[in-house]
DNA sequence: TAGCTACGATGAATTAA
DNA sequence: TAATTCATCGTAG
């Protein structure tokens, strides 16, 4: 793999082609004579002994090379003379790429050459020196005719280094009152054209925006195709290269050379922000807390090109308020930083998305190698294997100050307390940490509770700093080791190694549990690594959390220096302290649920809901909005019964009419619905055959979100509904499941509320 | 261009009575 | 027709 970086200097922009990386490849040592001859007059190379791991134990050498050109060479010649390689695991990760987005980091050495106006750096040698972000940034969007399939105007909002610049490009003549940074072209050719010299002069190094790859820069791309103009977004004139990711779902994805390509949607995703839409207009309001200068999105595309012929001015406003939206989320997400950092630590370009494998082999393959280690390579066909958290059988009911207890990053945490790792599993020796499924760890060659050391360090360093974004990285590094060593598709699944940390969580959480109930509080619910205590009749909750936290990270300490001889990096944090604090049973039976529980946070009047209805897309507004304002009442102690039966008879009325639609995701494209269907699906059937009547596309893919009504002749789609609206499946399906879990411990139900209202005969 | 398991609710499909 | 199982989705951690 070659990258190319274009750095900034006095003579213009320096071109440098950087093939500098460490790889490497086994060949068996009984061969290295041979090797060496035909290897060293042409390559620089060097040889390591090593210890075998696979291959069936077969010694080895380790060579390595300067490159993964050289390795390519290496690789051909030695084939040609019939010297077999093994290349376990050999990386085309390269530990530079990010430094081509920080100017001024990267101290550049080499032979500087002039060609074709650029600097041309031979044989350069790069060195980070102290990261200081320094980017210019550059949001777009564009606005299209729907009817004629052309460009209308391209909007850049440049921020970052250099200052920031507003621009617009705009099809057909020109208008007085748009403003100075609005220019406008004949043509659609014209204005690419413009478009295209204006942004290589502004040379940004990352471009943003919202869906950016999969839809501003892939219809640019068409409509240049189509004009037959080169589409140039790359450093220096270089066009974008294309790639259509396979696995199943399509997926388009883009390089630019010299410059990064960070999707919105994608980026906040991976940064673990979680949003019900992805809609520009739905994350600019959670977020930012506006929206889009056209609220209605149903009419955009027709409002869009209504503007473009009457009201240019304006639709260069919306065109360019749009990059704005997405530049402030970025800043306010601080989702461009964060992507440094992840990149930084992880080795992965900028724009990959999710690469937990690849992270983990760039982290640990250099620490394995250099310990004299070949690590295996990818086995296919073994299934996933090894049980997940435990969770413990709730104590459902209405309860007064209830602490919330958890473990802080207790997978890591477990990793490097107990030794966990794939060299100290299969190394021998005679001082060993004890597993599970028959599995044991060197206590001392183990590399990856060294890793999860350092990067627990560089977090609390980043915390300390208020490195906010930095933190985030290394937080989702360290929590996706586990999930990592749980997949087939790492080089070091091994089911014995997730259950040593999964099982060791159960014994964790349930010795925790115990604790605290030899203490006399009792402990009502837990989740991997979480215990809900009660504390009534408490006198300060606070300081009683407090001192049993303290308790029981002296007794962890302790113990596991006793029984293991470990030092317990295991860290037990008061979280929550809920003022009041409701467990729900499982509909229709007596067992208290799991994973869906309610609680208003002591002192902040916050209430809190976890998996019940309130924090699911798919139930309807109405039914959410009636959870949360029950349960506020619950809380307060104010009656519910007035506020459930008005409800019911507003419902009735038609006068909540706008909150019934109900929202599901389809998962497989609709043919793929065979085994049955459910009523999401039903109707964007529906909708689609209406669709096809009016000789109109499609409207369902895969992935999309299906708005949908529940009508007296069952569900329709919400834009072609027709029939009535079912109220009776709304009360008995939507706000009775609500109201029963909250009434059952009254002994009543919204039924029989309902039915008390009936006259008596 | 491969992180994981556990859990609950609903409604459709299937089976028992 | 009632009871049970299965498919599907979204969620907690």
């Amino acid at each position: 793999m070659s990258l190319v970086f274009w750095l900034a200097a006095d003579q213009g922009p320096v071109r440098c082609e950087v093939t500098g990386q460490e790889a490497v490849f086994f060949i068996e040592a009984a061969r290295l004579k041979e090797a060496e001859k035909l290897l060293s007059p042409r390559v620089s190379w060097r040889a390591a002994p090593l210890n075998l791991h696979s291959f069936g134990k077969r010694p080895v050498l380790a060579c390595y090379f300067a490159s993964q050109r050289q390795l390519g060479a290496a690789r051909a010649l030695l084939r040609e003379a019939g010297i077999q390689t093994y290349e376990a695991d050999v990386r085309p990760t390269d530990r530079y790429l990010m430094e081509r987005f920080i100017k001024g980091t990267v101290e550049v050495s080499g032979l500087a050459v002039r060609k074709q106006g650029f600097v041309e750096l031979v044989n350069p040698v790069m060195r980070p020196a102290s990261y200081e972000p320094s980017l210019r940034i550059a949001s777009l969007d564009i606005e299209t005719s729907v009817s004629t399939q052309s460009l209308l105007s391209i909007a850049i909002h440049i921020t970052g280094q250099g200052g920031s610049e507003k621009k617009v490009f705009m099809l057909g003549a020109p208008v007085p009152d748009a403003g100075d940074h609005v220019t406008f072209e004949p043509s659609e050719v014209a204005l690419l054209e413009a478009f295209h010299a204006w942004f290589a002069q502004q040379d940004p190094d990352l471009i943003i925006g919202w869906n950016l790859v999969g839809f501003d820069l892939k219809y640019l791309q068409d409509r240049c195709d189509h004009l037959g103009i080169p589409f140039r977004l790359g450093r220096g004139g270089a066009p974008i290269s294309w790639r259509l990711l396979g696995r199943g779902q399509e997926r388009l994805y883009a390089l630019a050379p010299g410059r990064g390509l960070l999707d919105g949607i994608e980026m906040l995703r991976t940064a673990t922000w979680r949003f019900e839409s992805y809609s520009l207009e739905n994350v600019a309001r959670q977020l930012l807390g506006r929206g889009k200068l056209i609220h209605d999105v149903e009419a955009r595309a027709q409002e869009i090109e209504q503007l473009h012929q009457q009201d240019k001015a304006s639709l260069a406003a919306y065109n360019l308020e749009d990059c704005v939206l997405v530049s402030d989320i970025f800043e306010r997400a601080g989702l461009i930083e964060f992507a440094v950092q992840r990149s930084r630590l992880t080795g992965l370009e900028l724009e990959r998305q999710g690469g937990s494998v690849a992270a983990f082999d760039y982290l640990y393959l250099p620490k394995l190698h250099r310990s004299g280690y070949v690590a295996p390579v990818v086995e296919d066909g073994s299934e996933a294997g090894g049980p997940g958290g435990y969770v413990l059988d709730s104590k459902p009911g209405l309860y007064r100050h209830l602490v919330v207890l958890d473990f802080k990053s207790l997978y890591p945490s477990i990793i490097r307390t107990f030794r966990v790792d794939p060299l100290a599993m299969i190394y021998e020796d005679d001082d060993r940490v004890p597993g599970f499924r028959g599995a044991s760890f060197s206590r001392h060659q183990a590399l990856l509770p060294g890793i999860i050391e350092q990067l627990w360090a560089a977090r609390d360093a980043a915390k300390a700093g208020k490195r906010e974004a930095e933190s985030q990285a290394i937080k989702i590094i360290m929590n996706s080791f586990y999930g990592v060593l749980g997949t087939p598709g790492c080089r070091f699944f091994d089911s014995r190694l997730v259950s040593s940390i999964t099982l060791r969580g159960h014994e964790i959480l349930q010795r925790t549990r115990d604790l605290i109930e030899a203490k006399g509080y009792p402990v009502i619910y837990g989740d991997t690594d979480s215990v809900f205590v009660l504390m009534q009749e408490v006198a300060d909750p606070d300081a009683e959390a407090t001192e049993l936290t303290a308790y029981l990270n002296a007794w962890w300490q302790q113990h596991l220096m006793d029984a293991y001889r470990l030092p317990c990096h295991l860290e037990l944090q008061f979280e929550t302290h809920f003022e009041r604090f409701l467990m729900p049973r499982v509909r229709g039976s007596e067992k208290g649920s799991k994973k869906r529980y309610a609680g208003l946070v002591a002192g902040s009047g916050e209430l809190i809901f976890k998996g019940l209805e309130t924090v699911r897309s798919d139930w309807s507004p109405l039914a959410r909005e009636f959870q949360q304002t029950l349960y506020r009442r619950l809380f307060q102690d104010e009656p519910l019964e007035p506020y459930i039966k008005q409800l019911v008879q507003q419902v009735e009325a038609g006068a909540m009419d706008d909150k019934l639609v109900l929202r599901r995701r389809l998962r497989r494209p609709l043919s793929q619905y065979t085994k049955n269907v459910p009523p999401h699906v039903k109707a964007a059937k529906r909708a689609d055959e209406i669709r096809a009547a009016k000789g109109m596309a499609p409207a369902f893919k895969r992935g999309g979100w299906v708005e949908y009504v529940m009508t007296q002749a069952g569900p329709e789609p919400r834009q072609y509904a027709s029939a009535p609206l079912d109220y009776a499946f709304y009360i008995e399906r939507q706000l009775a499941p609500i109201a029963d879990a909250v009434l059952v411990f009254r002994g009543t139900s919204l039924a029989e509320l309902n039915d008390s209202q009936l006259p008596l005969f």
